[in-house]
DNA sequence: TCTTAAAAGAGAATAAATCTTATTTAGGGT
DNA sequence: ACCCTAAATAAGATTTATTCTCTTTTAAGA
C-alpha cells in the first residue's frame, strides 16, 4: 500500500482514499477488471464511491500512464495495472485474459522491424492479440 | 455487387437490401468504420434503414464470418470486411487504422510459437497491434 | 402463386460511460 | 496546527452505443 502511496506521488498527484482503493484493485486483480468489477471489489471498504469517480480516476491514472486500457471485442473496456511492455492471451471461448510475457519475442520483433520497417509509418508500440483456448482451468 | 450476392448466398443468408447495402458498404470502405459511418453511408440509398437492422446484420455477418471486429480503446465497434489474415496499425494521435499484410512476419510468428508454444494455451490466431504514427496523410 | 420462416422497422430499453453542479478534501502556505 | 484553494468526489442527470421487443414486411422455396 505504501508503493501504491509512491506511485501516485511519483506523479503528482493527490493522495486520496478512492484513489488508493482503485489502484490497490487493479494492482490485486490481474484479470484485466471492468469499472464495474473494480467499483465491486472496493465497495466492501468504499461504500460510498461514486461510479463517476471510478471512471474519473481511471481515465486520469491513464493519462499519467500508471495503467493502460485492453480493448476487447465486448461493449466494455477493461483495465490493467501492469506496465511493462507485455502481450495478451484472448479466450475464445470467455472473458478471459491473460498477461504473456515473452522478452525473447519482442527482441524478435525488434530486429525484424528495424530491419524491415513500415512504409509511411513510425511504430512506437507492437502488441500481440493472441487469440485461442486455455488449457487449464484458472 | 454480384459478388456481394454471391458472398451472402454461400453462406446461406438471405439476400436483402439492406444486406447487400451493408457489406457494400464495408467492402468499399477500407477505414474500418463504424456502425454509424455505416449507416451514414447508405442511408443516401437506404433513407428508411433502422439503427437495429444495421447492428443485427453485423451481428449476423460476424457470426458468419463475412466480417470482423476490430477492438479499439473507445467506446464505438469497428468493423472490417478483410478477411484475409491481417494485421493493424493504429494511429496514436488520430482514429486512423489501417491494415497491415506482411506474410513474411507472420512465417516468422508462425515458426516461432511452433517451436516455443505457449504454456497451457492452445493459439487460434495472432495478430499485431501496432501503435505509432502515419508519416502520410491518407 | 402461396406460404412461412426469416428479416426489417420502429421505438423502447439497457448498459457503459460522461457530464454537471454542489460539496468535500488534500496538501501547500502561513 | 490552521487556512486556503485548487483539485477531487458525490450524486444524479445525460449521452451514446448497442440491444431488445414487438409488429409488419419480405425473400425464396414449395
Ligand atoms: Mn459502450
Ligand atoms: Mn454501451
Ligand atoms: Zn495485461
Ligand atoms: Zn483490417
Amino acid at each position: 500500500m505504501d508503493n501504491i502511496k509512491k506511485k501516485l506521488q511519483e506523479k503528482g498527484l493527490k493522495i486520496t482514499p478512492q484513489r488508493l482503493a482503485i489502484l490497490q484493485a487493479l494492482m490485486s486483480n490481474k484479470s484485466h477488471p471492468t469499472a464495474e468489477m473494480i467499483m465491486e471489489y472496493i465497495r466492501v471498504n468504499h461504500p460510498n464511491i461514486a461510479t463517476g469517480t471510478v471512471y474519473k480516476v481511471l481515465d486520469t491514472f491513464i493519462e499519467h500512464q500508471i495503467i493502460k486500457k485492453v480493448q476487447t471485442e465486448k461493449d466494455v473496456m477493461r483495465y490493467d495495472a501492469i506496465m511493462d511492455h507485455h502481450h495478451h492471451l484472448f479466450c475464445s471461448e470467455s472473458e478471459r485474459i491473460e498477461d504473456y510475457v515473452d522478452i525473447e519475442l519482442d527482441e524478435l520483433l525488434q530486429a525484424y522491424f528495424i530491419k524491415k520497417g513500415i512504409p509511411d509509418f513510425k511504430i512506437e508500440d507492437i502488441r500481440l492479440h493472441v487469440n485461442g483456448k486455455f488449457l487449464r482451468i484458472e
